[in-house]
This record gives C-alpha cells, structure tokens and sequence, in this order.
DNA sequence: ACCTGAACACCGTTCAAGT
DNA sequence: ACCTGAACACCGTTCAAGT
C-alpha cells in the first residue's frame, strides 16, 4: 500500500507513465481522490490518469469496491492510535481513538459508505481493531464480548460519517432534504403523531460533534452492562 | 402514496400507459423494484416502463435519490408497529418494532444504503418515529434523551440491513469479501495485532440475528444509563 | 503473462422545442 | 404548465486480439 504522502513513483523524475502495479494504482487511486473527490475515481477516471484503458486495470483489481476499499484502508493510515499506549482513563482513550476514525471518513464520506459494504480487511484495519481490543481489555470487558462491540462502535462512527455523504457533490441538496425532514417533524400533526408533535425540533436539535459524542458513551455504557448470550454476566 | 399492493392505476382495466403523476411514478418504481430489484430502478428503466422519456420524470422527482426516498417511505408501511399498543415488557416491544424494521429493511438492502444517506421525511416515518418514542416514553426515558435515541436505534438497524448490499447483486462478492476478512483476521501476526491473533475467529462468530438483539440491548441499556450533556440524569 | 482497443449495455440530467 | 426528443457527459465490465 502506499505511504502517506509519498507519491514517489520511481527514482527517475516525473516518468509520464507511472508504472502499472496494484501499489501504484491504489496510489494514483488516493492522489485522485484528494484531488478530486471520490466520485472521479471511476475505473475509467483512474485508467485515464494512468495513460492507459480501463480494461488494464482489471488485472490488478477485481472491481470499483475492491478499489474503493483499498483506498479506504490507504486512507486509514492516518487514524491517531496514539491514545491506546497513552495515560487515562480507557474511556476517554477510547473514544479518542474512535473520534479519530470518524472524523478521518467525515473528510470522504463516499469511502465511508462504501465501508459499511465492502467491509475492510487490510492491514491498517487490523490496526484499528487490535487498538479497539486493547483498550476494551484495559477497561475489563470480556474478549468474547468485546469481539462483539468492536463491530458496534465501528459501524456506528462508520454509518455515522456515511450519512454526510448526501451534500459531498451537491451541498444545496443535503440542505434541501433537512428542511424537509425539519418541515415533516414541525408539521407533524398532534393526533397521528404525538409523540413526535410533542418533541418537535428537539428531535434534530444539538451539534453533531455532541450527539456522536453521546453516542460513543452510549455504546460503551450498553457493552459494560451487557453479556453476551450464553455467556456468564461477569462485568 | 401507493397504499401496499393495490395498484390500481385506474378505474378502466390496465392502460398501457399509467396516469403520468407522483403517486402513479412512485407506485411503478416500487412494482418494479418488487420485480427487478432496486439497482434495476433507474430514471430510464422507470420512465420505459411508463412509456415516456426519462425527462418527463423530473418534473415530479427531483433526482434519483428523492425517488429512491419515496419508495422507501411506501415500503415502511410493511413494518409492524402493532406491538406498540400491545401488552408486555416495553423493552420486549421496542425490540419487536425495530426488528421488524429491520427485516423489512433486510429485502431490500439498496434501499437501505440510501436511507443512510438520504433520510426519509415521510407518514410512515413520521409513524415509525411515533411508535418508538411513545415505547421510550413508556419505559420512562426523559423526552429530550428520547428523541436522540431513536436515531441512534434507527441508525443502527439500517445500517446492519445496508451492510448486507454487497451479496444483492452478485452474492459470490460478498462471499468472497468475508472469506477475505476472514483470512486476513486469521492470518494477524501475535506481533503486531495480539489481541485480533488472541481473538481470531470469535470476531466473527455468531448468528447476524443474536448480533442484531444484542446490539438493540446494547443500544436501549446505554440509553437508560447515559444522560444528555446538560441535563440532570434522572432516569 | 500482461496489456489493450473496442464494444456492449447501460447511467443521470439538462435543455430547447413542442403541445 | 406539462411533456419530450435528443443530446451531453459520463459509467462498469468483458473479450478477442495483440505483445
């Protein structure tokens, strides 16, 4: 996989085509997407970039998901795992480490959506787990049950960061949709729906830094007072 | 918006061409994602079913992405909101509503992928909302914390029916795709990832149903527990 | 083996022109 | 106002043929 930010592509300078290697075409993959956002890196786009046809791709890489998901784990090389060896308390060690892995997918929410799919498994992912796992153990959850909440806590900041894949190309529409939903709840009416009418606006209210926040203490709360099925409540 | 299977088009019998209007588009596109799946609910192919040109779309449907939005709303009214009225444990009940969502949402995995993003405004929504905060209502959670846990539930259920998109066009993908994270958690050096190598398969073990439950545990415990910034923490 | 030109079978969206 | 033919600007993927 490609190093963050180093895009050498050979030692001579600048060749006009850089060499036809899956590492390079994840690489150019990446450029691409920094340069241009995630919806330019078609097969075509990307073979474009290469100087050559989209069909010679197709040797390196099986299909557009498998190359969005080795994009995705290039792109987490730059989650801050740096919490889990730190001082702390787990929790907030924790929820650092998770804060960082979304707020990373926040920058391409495209590659987010395309997680919650084609789910990663490089090696910059395992990474992610093994931190995950470690500051589970830390804070005395049982390993069965935390193989179970790694998933959770991921797919919650994963889903979470996919949401705001709606304004990527077209901020006016994601804006467009939240008025509609805000008119929907504000117009909600009193008999068929009280309980919404009764809430009103309070139902979107709040940063989203908050509520992703409260969310991650949520989870983890849940986790801690939570066993497994089958398995001894032993905190 | 088309009531569930009825149709009906008009009073005459079956015009080769359907009234041209939202509702008439809406309740098409639903027929045939029925028939076709959603990746077969284009503009064009939708507009050849109406026997027009894919412009004549636009002047009732912004985008696809609205589209897609209306006949996920229609598709809602599958969901069985019945055990919010009936008697038993409010947990049970919850758990009850959401699955059903959730199965609902599990036919149609696409759909459920644009929901994440695009998020539905519409009455049965709006319902589905209503009968998850009365059932938090019930079982005493304070109203501001309510309203920000259904979307942490909603959140969560259709994002475990949107990971399940990759199988719907070809399942061997997806296969393939778990046999790879299986590998690749198999194969974690005891070095580098000790606790992925200590756990190896118990990470992806057990049925997605078990999974699914215990996640909405998860969800409703850390709810109870875990107040609103700025609020006291009264349960 | 690796690479590719060309083709197949599609997309969303806009716009000028019609009725 | 509503509707549409035609065009613009793209897609993913495959395959037979070349090197």
């Amino acid at each position: 996989m490609t190093e963050q930010n180093s895009p050498r592509p050979s030692r001579r300078e600048r060749p006009a085509k850089p060499a036809l290697t899956r590492d390079g075409i994840i690489g150019t993959a990446v450029a691409l997407m920094r340069a241009e956002g995630l919806q330019r890196v078609t097969m075509r786009r990307l073979a474009q970039e290469l100087d050559t046809g989209p069909a010679s791709l197709y040797v390196y890489v099986r299909n557009t998901a498998e190359l969005h998901a080795a994009v995705l784990d290039d792109l987490l090389g730059a989650v801050d795992l740096t919490p889990v060896g730190a001082s702390g308390d787990w929790r907030d060690r924790l929820v650092r480490v998770l804060t960082s892995y979304t707020n990373v997918l926040f920058e391409h929410p495209g590659l987010a959506r395309s997680a919650l799919v084609a789910r990663p498994s490089g090696e910059r992912y395992l990474d992610l787990l093994d931190a995950l796992l470690a500051l589970l153990g830390e804070g005395g959850v049982p390993g069965e049950r935390a193989a179970w909440a790694v998933d959770l806590l991921l797919q919650f900041a994963t889903s979470t960061a996919a949401e705001h894949a709606a304004g990527e190309k077209d901020p006016a529409d994601a804006e467009g949709e939240w008025a509609a939903l805000a008119a929907a709840l504000r117009g909600a009416s009193g008999e068929r729906h009280p309980h919404v009418a009764a809430l009103g606006t309070e139902l979107l209210s709040g940063p989203g830094e908050a509520r992703l926040d409260w969310g991650f203490q949520v989870l983890i709360n849940g986790v801690l007072h939570t066993p497994r099925p089958g398995t001894p409540d032993t905190p």
